[in-house]
DNA sequence: TCAGTGAGTGAACAAGTGTGCACATATGGT
DNA sequence: ACCATATGTGCACACTTGTTCACTCACTGA
């Protein structure tokens, strides 16, 4: 057991030059990070007690009040955070530029890199995104569909198929996402001394974003939108 | 509250003549449902709590242990089940045979009609496939895994690209199955009084179907297999 | 027929939970 | 310099939780 010792016993004690405001976020953040830390470590969300967050922050059970009225907002908080890393990706793949070969495993890549600077973030993602409180699942789907809309803006900016309709690319972002989230899920899940297994799984998941843009490729309006027949 | 009304407090009482064997499977099968049913209502199953489903089972909390050893074991039985409506689902379509015209939206019509009649099945399965203990999500893994492989060998049966490797296939069929996963959590998660709205998440889910076969029609091995470069 | 088995009951426990309250005290504006 | 504010503390409370124990009594099979 960690039982990280718990602040000074009055606030202010431990950075007495630190300002109010500042330390208030600092014990904000540290809760949002202990429910990370605590997530990483098996437990799930919706099985988080109030307590054990505390606990694990280093700060008094009825401290928590004063940053969120319950577990449910800590949770949106966490969602939002979640939120911010996924558009820091894209700001981070953006940035990289339109590499002239190899483009898909280049950001496969960066992807990649990213999950691993992030695990807690992304673990936390693909668990909620269909487990948690019918609120927080909410929150994460907007939060994805952000990233679609993004993602599928960007490559409508970098020219890519510029004959597709906006909900085309959408739809086409959307499984790429998808398989995005999965795959973290399940590399995240790997143990990590089988740098083998790991291998494969990131070759498959490249195979399968391949696919999907040669698929895309060959994408015609008239195949999806049909809705007779 | 329902507060289901308890089992008369002796046994054997309530089905006089049902055989002792045949009263435990049954209560069995409340214990497994009560916990479906719980998950269907915003609970997710690592907040699920021993008592809870005994209560929703209508059965005293010490009569679990004659079933399962803990909460666990029920998850593990939970997966079981779900598994074996999935297989189910793959007869379905196998049985189904090769409609010669538009495979894939008949198929998918199968698909969603299967989802719709067990959602809580589903709903599990994608809920718990990242969520839940890392025992359970294993078990999950497992499952998903075998119905891949089901549906690959299928595809080989029906003479589908049958030049390709089984990894490929698997891979492809891996694309599908995700697919379908996240799109059965979207739909059973949307408000039932929307008919338009799960109109467009079913033709959008039949859209990103299609895509990938478009893909997987052009698939090259060398493309995935090349390892090197 | 009649003992034994085993699925169910109810009471009890220690531990953990969320939350209300009164209290401390550093911070920050006046 | 000082008082209100706000962040964190400690204690207390009523609940819920998982699990134990001794029990009942219908079904089973010899």
């Amino acid at each position: 057991m960690p039982a990280r010792k718990k602040l000074e016993s009055t606030p202010g004690t431990e950075i007495p030059g630190g300002g109010r405001g500042a330390r208030k976020q600092l014990t904000r953040e540290r809760l949002l990070d202990a429910a990370l830390t605590l997530m990483n470590g098996g437990h799930s969300f919706p099985s988080l007690s109030l307590r054990e967050v505390t606990r694990e922050a280093g700060v008094v059970p009825t401290a928590f009040y004063r940053h969120f009225r319950d577990m449910d907002e800590l949770g949106l908080a966490l969602v939002e955070e979640c939120g911010l890393t996924l558009r820091r990706l894209l700001r981070e793949v953006r940035k990289a530029g339109v590499p002239t070969t190899d483009i898909i495993r280049h950001s496969v890549a960066i992807y990649l890199q990213y999950v691993r600077a992030n695990p807690r973030h992304f673990r936390t993602a693909a668990s909620e995104r269909n487990g948690g409180s019918p609120t927080m699942r909410q929150a994460i789907r907007n939060e994805v569909g952000h990233f679609v809309r993004e993602m599928a803006q960007d490559l409508r900016l970098i020219g890519y198929r510029s004959d597709l309709p906006t909900d085309a690319l959408e739809m086409i972002c959307s499984l790429v996402v998808n398989t995005m989230l999965n795959a973290a899920s399940d590399i995240l899940d790997l143990p990590a001394d089988q740098p083998q297994l790991t291998r494969e799984l990131e070759e498959n998941f490249i195979s399968q974003i391949r696919l999907v843009f040669l698929g895309a490729a060959q994408w015609r309006v008239e195949a999806g939108a049909d809705h007779k027949k």
